[in-house]
DNA sequence: TCGAACTATTAGATCGTTCTAACGAATCGA
DNA sequence: TCGATTCGTTAGAACGATCTAATAGTTCGA
């Protein structure tokens, strides 16, 4: 059992300082490149390690970020969880991963855990409302944080995702132009700075065209297939049932899609369908889901941009990252509809 | 800008050594339950935060694992994640997550990254077949390794997952059962083990029925539906199309589906089709997918006792967990056939 | 020709824990 | 009563890197 190789035989075996072969694991250009050439030769030689938490206790920094998600079990925060950590590892960084499973203690747990590890920042989208002490916790540890998909009021951090009010608005304008007239919203549990949004999306799209919502007709579930399906079931079931159904997300409008296999009615034909997110699921149902798509591994991949340079230079100013969704026409929708 | 809090600090405010501090924060048994609470407050009123790296420098150990895993974007594999990283906290440690996309290169680097930050334990879904320099670089820095759901040969780290071969009999078994005789498989891409067992066990499954594989209805592709259908599509087309098709894994038997509609063919009735993987969408397909299911979630945690049992004691001998995999009956194989 | 500026390297202190070995006090058995 | 054992606590070294400030040696401008 041999000891382990430290900066300091590397340093002796090339015939240098400590300090030099520190400098040349770091890429210092004050090497000179011999020097360099050298002293990477007698680390090969010695099959040198380098120790991150040597380095980390002194320097105070590390090359990990903390990402902490509400589900992974949705495809959707799978592909988003993806593109981060893609990004994140060409950048020299890992990511330590986290499921909140939507529970706040989990999350201060989490939390807590990651500032002890010293993480140079973090990926949050935010689970509870009451995720302000956690925001605040990393900003008291002087942890930069980027909040993805949601974000609490405050203005505690910095939030990258979809502009989700516009985003319904889109899908609210598209049932519409097809001649739908009775319009419902299934949401996601209220909260929810998304949830909200998604919401007023929805009542805007309405005003804008003079449609008045009907209570009854806005609903909200939790963001999974079967309570989207129990929570639509009565209203399909309905005599004066809408003739189209917003939803919170992909994940419900699959459910709203099995509530209406069940009673007999085809999306598109008798209820026009639209969701949110356009995981890759959606382009595959029969019919096709309509939807607003959200590039997820693109929105991972604008959170680490913003992240890391936040952490390359904490005084710069960053601002929120919106990005624009897009409606994408399938089959959910059919074709024009006149009101019998 | 207050200096942070260090052990020196609280031991000092509590009146103990630093020593004593040191103990209070990992729970020792040997410190007095009176001086623990007076450390404890004296931490509380101070605002300690526990250096993890001070910490990991000095044990020479870190309470972070590595979990490699091939791609996420499979939903499978986003559940078994979850199920890593759940088991993985509740026994306090941190997960390191990191998507190599099937590239071997990329999990050469990652893993190189893991052995620098000390990880205690590492989760590896080997891709491509020279992960085995992977795996001795992981021995070699005496960091231990569960293979999880595929496996290099030379036994260089236990296997935690299904029974592969098994599991693709019982598929086998079934759709004999309902009387189909011309059997295709359609696999993962050649050299994976998973691939090789499955592979494997569909032949045992027609050799133990006494029925001859016709070469030309043995394929591989892409794990993934896009490639599923280009590849299945010509073999469908022909008038002497296979009446069973078992496939790698679920997200592959959509891919079939989609290329039978696309050809006017019913699943179940023209031809039968068995999945494996038992992913949540499978159920809500139409016709409902039979498939092999393994649940992942159970997998995950089984992996992460395999790993912090051997982690808690190096010298225990540690074996293979294989799961026995479940057939689950939906509609895709439909009734009882008889062959025109 | 001298001092200033720059370059490549270095000595020694330092980061905040945990480990080792030892301490005094209390308890115990003979 | 004495030595051995146990208990709770402690001093000081150690982990392996980076940081600060300083060192020679070189170049440059006036």
């Amino acid at each position: 059992m041999g000891q382990r190789v430290t900066l300091n035989d590397v340093a002796e075996h090339a015939g240098v300082s400590r300090s030099t072969a520190s400098l040349v694991v770091r890429n210092s250009k004050l090497i000179v490149p011999e020097t360099h050439e050298k002293v990477r030769a007698s680390m090969k030689a010695l099959g040198y390690i380098y120790n991150q938490s040597a380095g980390s206790l002194r320097s105070q920094k590390t090359k990990t970020l903390g990402m902490v998600i509400a589900d992974v079990s949705n495809p959707f925060y799978a592909m988003l969880a993806a593109g981060i950590e893609w990004a994140c590892n060409q950048m020299d960084y890992l990511t330590i991963f986290a499921d909140t499973a939507e529970d706040g203690h989990r999350q201060k747990m989490i939390v807590d855990r990651l500032i002890q590890h010293n993480v140079a920042g973090v990926f949050l989208c935010p689970a509870g409302d009451d995720s302000n002490t956690d925001l605040n916790a990393l900003k008291s540890a002087d942890t930069p944080v980027v909040q993805i998909m949601r974000h609490v009021p405050g203005n505690l951090a910095p939030y990258v995702g979809p502009d989700n009010l516009a985003g319904v608005e889109l899908a609210v304008d598209h049932v519409v132009s097809l001649g739908r007239r009775s319009l419902a919203y299934l949401g996601g549990p209220v909260g929810k700075s998304s949830s909200e949004e998604r919401l007023k999306g929805f009542h805007d799209g309405l005003r804008k065209h003079r449609l008045t919502p009907r209570p009854e007709f806005i609903l909200s579930a939790g963001i999974n297939r079967r309570q989207a399906l129990e929570t639509i079931l009565p209203i399909l079931d309905r005599p004066d049932r809408p003739d189209a159904i917003i939803c919170y997300n992909d994940l419900m409008a699959f459910g709203v899609m099995l509530a209406m296999q069940r009673l007999g009615l085809t999306p598109g034909k008798d209820v026009a369908l639209v969701g949110f997110d356009d995981i890759s699921e959606s382009e595959l149902w029969t019919p096709a889901l309509t939807t607003i798509s959200i590039d997820a591994r693109n929105i991972g991949r604008l959170a680490a941009r913003v992240l890391l340079d936040t952490i390359a230079d904490p005084h710069k100013a960053v601002h929120d990252v919106i990005v624009q969704p897009r409606l994408v026409v399938r089959e959910s929708c059919g074709e024009r509809f006149a009101k019998r």
